[in-house]
DNA sequence: ATCCTTTAGATTGTATCCAATCACTCGAAA
DNA sequence: TTTCGAGTGATTGGATACAATCTAAAGGAT
């Protein structure tokens, strides 16, 4: 990612970034509560930019406000996940589309090194880090104001699920995805559009619908 | 809507509530600059609440910030403004979908009256009125966390540009819609899902390339 | 004349203090 | 025993004061 925006960042933002880092590696759980009196001793810093901090974070997903009462990490139940699903696979196709022209020789050389590290991966926490990547990678040409929010928002909020989900999923549920992985990649190599965002839309629909019929066997 | 969500509103809340209704009503053009002092002065408040309203409103897509520099009203031009109609086409068809088996019977006549009020809508302020309420209507049947809120958004955000390209169009588009228009409410009273969902892609999908095409003449 | 640097004013960002609100305990009454 | 209500401590919300930063204008050098 080619970011030249911002020069100086107010510490806010860099309070934002942080915790969201802290966030999505599952330093805290979802539900946990933050309270910004620890969170302005543990950053050294006022509450002030702590606040705006937790406003930036609301707007990404990744807490939940509520007034006069606190912030805490956002919390799917099993339908809100769904329905995120099912929004990405309408949106992620789109973006899918929208970046394949303008990806580099470059970029697509890194997109095989990495979809090889995803195919070789022996953990469920490599394969949900490598697999992360690939896909936000194949989205890097999109030139996008909204639709790159979106995608990112939705993979942050997903991302202590999936990590919770993978692990009910059953060994086939991975040669499915590494069969797909490597479709999607021989179509981002021909840039065939279409078929790329075929694939892809299949790719997230089957993981939907296996996940959903895994936690019905669950109950 | 029914919402009994938030019992004690706080000020900042009261706040981006009204600025958004200005907003949106066209009161502030798209690029205005808002200060917060000069803000702070118009609600009789501190600018602790501003900026939080201004962080909200930001969320909403309404309001853009630049650290250190200032916060203006969005301003989208054509391509953020296709961006979002392509969107909307993949995203608005689901929410369609997950909406109609809940839309009650007493929705469905409100929906009819509000067609017949588009249908014969002389001004095109009129139309833009109608046809808001219509297609909002008709979401009103999805019980969505997400999907909800980015659909209003980007109906929040193109507002102003709807306005703006609406008169740039010639009679014969207000003529499809209507057909449109026509048809996506037989759909939704057949509950026919998959028609619905194609009949209001092509709505949209044709609104698009209309507008790409107008533009295009003018330079 | 143009470009760069400096400087002053305006505006945003942060710290601190006080007020408003919430949540939980404790106690009393049914 | 349960339920309701008052009170208290903890936590968030807002106001104010100060610091950091940006912007634009003025002045000097090339």
């Amino acid at each position: 990612m080619v970011l030249v925006s911002d020069e100086n960042i107010a510490t806010s933002q860099a309070i934002a970034g942080e915790l969201k880092e802290s966030i999505l590696a599952g330093k805290y759980k979802p539900g946990a509560r933050l309270v910004q009196d620890e969170l302005a001793e543990e950053f050294r810093a006022s509450r002030s930019p702590i606040r705006e901090a937790l406003r930036m974070l609301e707007a990404d997903g990744l807490v939940t406000i509520k007034s006069h009462s606190g912030a805490w990490i956002t919390e799917l139940d099993f339908a809100e996940f769904e329905e995120l699903y099912q929004i990405r696979e309408r949106v992620e196709p789109l973006m899918l589309r929208l970046s394949i022209p303008h990806l580099t020789t470059k970029l697509i050389k890194e997109l095989e090194v990495i979809l090889e590290k995803l195919n070789t991966a022996t953990t469920v926490e490599q394969f949900l880090k490598y697999d992360r990547e690939f896909h936000l990678l194949t989205y890097e040409g999109a030139i996008t104001s909204y639709l790159g929010e979106i995608v990112q928002r939705m993979w942050n909020t997903t991302q202590p699920y999936r990590r919770r989900y993978s692990q009910i999923l059953e060994r086939e549920h991975f040669t499915s995805a590494h069969l797909e992985h490597t479709l999607l990649m021989n179509a981002i190599k021909r840039a065939d559009l279409d078929d790329a965002e075929r694939i892809l839309f299949g790719h997230i629909r089957r993981t939907r619908l296996e996940l959903q019929d895994q936690t019905e066997k669950e109950g």
